[in-house]
DNA sequence: TAGGCCATCTGGTCCT
DNA sequence: AGGACCAGATGGCCTA
C-alpha cells in the first residue's frame, strides 16, 4: 500500500505545470493527512463525487435520470446513445433514488412496495454502481499513458496498462534511490529532481531521474524510439502495441484472458528490458488465466 | 458475419 | 431487511 501512496506523491511531484483546480495535492496540509492515511478510499479526492460539472449529483443527471457517463472525456453523443437503451420505468426509478437522499424516510407503503418495485430499484442501484465503476476506470485511463488513439482503453487493457504503469513508476523510484544512495553528491541539487515537499508521506526519496524523464505522465505516447536507457522510456515502450505496434507482437491481447497478453514491442532492442517485460507479462498472464480457471470450475 | 466490448438485467450471496 | 457486491445471461453496437 505504501507504493501506491508513493504513487500517488510521485505522480503529483512528476508534474511540472500547476495542477487541475481539481486535481489534489499531496502536499497541501489538508490532502496531507489523506495521503498519509493507510485508507486508499482516504486519498480520492473529495470533490470526486461531484466531479462532473454537468451532473452535480454523482451519476445522476440535473433532471434526475441516470447520466451514464459522468465524464468530461465521454462526449454528449456518446451520452446520447447509451440513455435510450434506459427502460421508462428504470429512469423513473433512478430519479426516485437520486432525489431520496436527505428526504423523509421511506413511508410504510414504500416499506411494503411490492417486488417489482424492489427489483426495479435494484437494477437503478447496479446501474448506478456500475456507473461509478466505469467513472473509476474513466479516472485511470485518464492517468496511465496511453497512445494517441482514437480508441480508447477497453477495462482489461486499462487494468494492465496501470499495472505496468504502476511497476515501472516503483522500478523508477527504486531506481533513483540506488543513485542516491550510491552517488555522493545530493539529488536535490539537480533541477530535475524534486523531493517529497512534505511530509505527508513516508516518500523522501527523488522522483525523477537527472535523464529524459518526462514532464509529467506520458499521457499520449507517440511511437516513435529513441533513447531507451531510462526506465520512463521503457515505460513508453511498455505502453499498448495495438495500431502503432505490429508485427512481432508475440500474442495478441484478449480480455478474457484466453491467450498471454504481452506488452513490450518489436523494437524493444534492450534484453534487459526485454526479460523484465517478459517476466511482467508472465505474471499479467497468470493473472488474465486466473478467471478462466474460475469459469472453468 | 463473427467476434469483441459494453450496458443492463437478474438472482444469489454476503454484510451491516 | 435492505443494500452492496458478484457473476451469468442477453442484446446492442462496432469493427475487421
Amino acid at each position: 500500500m505504501s507504493h501506491l501512496r508513493k504513487l500517488a506523491t510521485a505522480r503529483w511531484l512528476l508534474q511540472e505545470s500547476p495542477p487541475d483546480p481539481g486535481e489534489v495535492s499531496p502536499s497541501d496540509p489538508a490532502n496531507a493527512a489523506r495521503f498519509a492515511s493507510a485508507e486508499p478510499c482516504a486519498w480520492l479526492s473529495p470533490a470526486f463525487p461531484a466531479s462532473c460539472p454537468h451532473f452535480p449529483h454523482p451519476y445522476c443527471s440535473p433532471a434526475g435520470s441516470i447520466a451514464p457517463r459522468c465524464h468530461q472525456q465521454v462526449s454528449q453523443g456518446a451520452v446520447a446513445s447509451i440513455i435510450p437503451k434506459l427502460p421508462p420505468q428504470a429512469a423513473v426509478q433512478a430519479s426516485e433514488l437520486c432525489g431520496v437522499k436527505g428526504q423523509a424516510k421511506a413511508t410504510s407503503k414504500q416499506l411494503a412496495e411490492p417486488p417489482k418495485h424492489r427489483r426495479l430499484a435494484a437494477n437503478a442501484r447496479e446501474r448506478k454502481r456500475m456507473h461509478g465503476l466505469n467513472h473509476a476506470f474513466d479516472e485511470l485511463r485518464s492517468v496511465i499513458p496511453a497512445f494517441d488513439n482514437d480508441k480508447k482503453l477497453s477495462k482489461y487493457e486499462t487494468l494492465q496498462m496501470a499495472q505496468i504503469y504502476i511497476a515501472e513508476l516503483t522500478e523508477l523510484l527504486q531506481n533513483v534511490s540506488q543513485q542516491n544512495l550510491g552517488a555522493g553528491s545530493s539529488l536535490s541539487d539537480c533541477p530535475n529532481v524534486k523531493l517529497c515537499p512534505t511530509k505527508c508521506c513516508s516518500l523522501q526519496t527523488p522522483v525523477a531521474a537527472c535523464s529524459n524523464i518526462p514532464d509529467g505522465p506520458p499521457k499520449v505516447l507517440s511511437d516513435s524510439t529513441g533513447d531507451t536507457g531510462s526506465a520512463a522510456q521503457r515505460l513508453k515502450l511498455l505502453s499498448p502495441c495495438k495500431s502503432t505496434r505490429n508485427e512481432s507482437k508475440v500474442t495478441s491481447s484478449r480480455s478474457d484472458g484466453e491467450s498471454s497478453p504481452h506488452s513490450h514491442s518489436s523494437d524493444w532492442e534492450e534484453a534487459q528490458a526485454e526479460s523484465m517485460a517478459c517476466q511482467r507479462s508472465e505474471h499479467l498472464s497468470d493473472l488474465s488465466r486466473a478467471p478462466m480457471a474460475r469459469k472453468a470450475s
